[in-house]
Parts: structure tokens; C-alpha cells; sequence
DNA sequence: ATAATACGTAGGAAATCTCCTACCTGTCAT
DNA sequence: ATGACAGGTAGGAGATTTCCTACGTATTAT
């Protein structure tokens, strides 16, 4: 199938997860966060990984609109920029009312843990009851 | 250093960051936020796709935890599971905090008013004006 | 001017992702 | 038992990701 590129100017979530689903980016971030603006350099110290491997990384970055870049001289100061994450926090936030309203303690990850005997807790939910149901998720 | 597979309780933020990278997968989760635990063909139903590439996406979601699957007679209901989106919420708290920080705006001002000559260094911040300077994290 | 530094792009190999068609398994209806 | 139905696995094509080495570009130092 074909991909439109319509190269929209806000960032699109797809980049934004997608940047933020490796060990490596999530780390630079990290760093940017704790320590402020860095030049490549000061960045990829950490990191055992060629440099192009890293400029790569601060390429889908930048283009996810996590980073911005300054030119200082030779060296190019990389900044944290905070829209993409608060964009990920608007979209989480929907959800975050829905796991408010089941998480109710420990419930859930006791569920988690061993269910082997016959009472399921998601009997409640019949084949008829879950469906076309909008709003409650699990009763009771 | 081998890898030993404990396949561990909590899966990686990782799978979780790169389960939410998809559009697809994505719509999925608000189907079952929205309407509450459904059949496969009911969540598929809105997607131009075949039956087994949708598997592929719940198996996905299944792996990075945020979603659960309970047999009822030939269907299988899903169900979203909340645990690994209380981890991103996690994860990007200190962020949140960074970005509250400085989107203050009012900060930026008075960082402006700091230097004695006068030269306009508003030219600085130009390019990235969205989100104001740094203050407290400039390098050097 | 020449060399060194900082960082990027080019292009390729191997792995992974996302879609497909074909087929298999388990459950329900007749 | 036979067939229909729900949903999965197998395996493959094509795109994308992630790493590498080699090279290019801009800036600073000698």
C-alpha cells in the first residue's frame, strides 16, 4: 500500500511514539532533561555506538520535535523541547480517567497474579452486556 | 552476557513505546476505552485490513501488556489493561515537571533583563522562540 | 593555507515491521 | 458427523530501522 506524504507540520504521534520506543533516545532526553542543553558530542559520550549510529538517533528526534538543535561554532547545542511530551501527556489523559475509575487499589495486579480457580471476576461482563456498552468498562 | 529469558511480569517500556507507535494499534485502544471490552471482529471491523495482520496488532498490544484476552466460546473478548499506561504516565512525570518549569514564560523575560550591554540578543532565541531559553541549564 | 575538530550525509548489510494469502484449531449449529 | 464461524499461525514480499564504514562540509587553530 501507498504512504501520502503529507509532512504535517505538528509532528504526528506515529513519530513521536515511535522516537520515544528506543533505549537510546529515551536516555538522550534523559540527559537533556537533567543536564540542560549539550553539544553531540558531551551527548554521545555514553553511548557505544558510532557516531553517525547517534546522529541518526538525534535525526528521528529532531523530527519528532523532541530536540532542538543550535548552532554554536562547530559544535551544535541540542536542546529538550517539551511540545511532543505534552502532547503525549493529552493523549494518555483520557485514559488515565479510565484506569482512575477501575484501578481501585491493588485489585488489578492481584488479578494478575493467580486466577486459577472458577471464579472468574470478568464473569460480570456477558457476551451481551459488553458490547454496545460506551462508558463502564467493568462493573462493579 | 547471554540474555536469559525470564519473560518478565512487567514488559519493557520499550514494547509499550513502540505498541503505541501505530495508528492502528492506537484506535484500538480507544475503541476498547471508549466501548469496552470487545470481540475481535467487533474491534476489527472498522479496519481496510486482512483478519491476520489485525491479529498481528492485537498480539502486539497483547505482548506489551495493554491489552488482555479472555476465551468466551469461539470469540475472544479483549480488554484494556491499564498497568502499562500508569508506566508512561510514569515516565513522563519528571518530564512534566521540566517543561512546567520552564513554559512559564515569565522566566524567559527575566533572563533577558540580565545583561549589561546592549546588543540585542533576542537574535538567540529567533529560531526556537516557541518555548522561551533555558535559564537555570545553560552550558558553560 | 593546512590541519584538526565537530558533525553530518551516503550507502549498504542485517534485522524487524507490516501487510498479504493459505492453512490450521477450536467451538457452535444442524 | 459435517459444515460454518471466530481467530489464530506459517511463511513470504516489500518497506523501514539500526547499525556500520567512508566521505563531505563548516568552523577553528596553527
Amino acid at each position: 500500500m501507498e504512504r501520502v506524504d503529507i509532512t504535517p507540520a505538528a509532528p504526528a504521534e506515529d513519530e513521536i511514539f515511535a522516537a520515544l520506543a528506543s533505549p537510546v533516545r529515551r536516555e538522550v532526553l534523559r540527559l537533556l532533561r537533567e543536564q540542560g542543553p549539550q553539544s553531540v558530542q558531551d551527548l554521545a559520550s555514553g553511548f557505544a555506538m558510532a557516531r553517525p549510529s547517534f546522529s541518526e538517533h538525534l535525526r528521528v528526534l529532531r523530527e519528532a520535535g523532541l530536540v532542538s538543535e543550535r548552532r554554536d561554532g562547530r559544535r551544535r547545542l541540542y536542546r529538550l523541547e517539551a511540545v511532543p511530551l505534552a502532547r503525549v501527556r493529552d493523549w494518555l489523559d483520557p485514559y488515565e480517567r479510565f484506569w482512575r475509575g477501575r484501578l481501585t487499589g491493588l485489585r488489578d495486579l492481584l488479578d494478575g497474579m493467580d486466577d486459577t480457580d472458577g471464579t472468574d471476576d470478568m464473569d460480570d461482563i456477558g457476551d451481551a452486556a459488553a458490547l454496545g456498552r460506551t462508558g463502564d468498562q467493568e462493573t462493579r
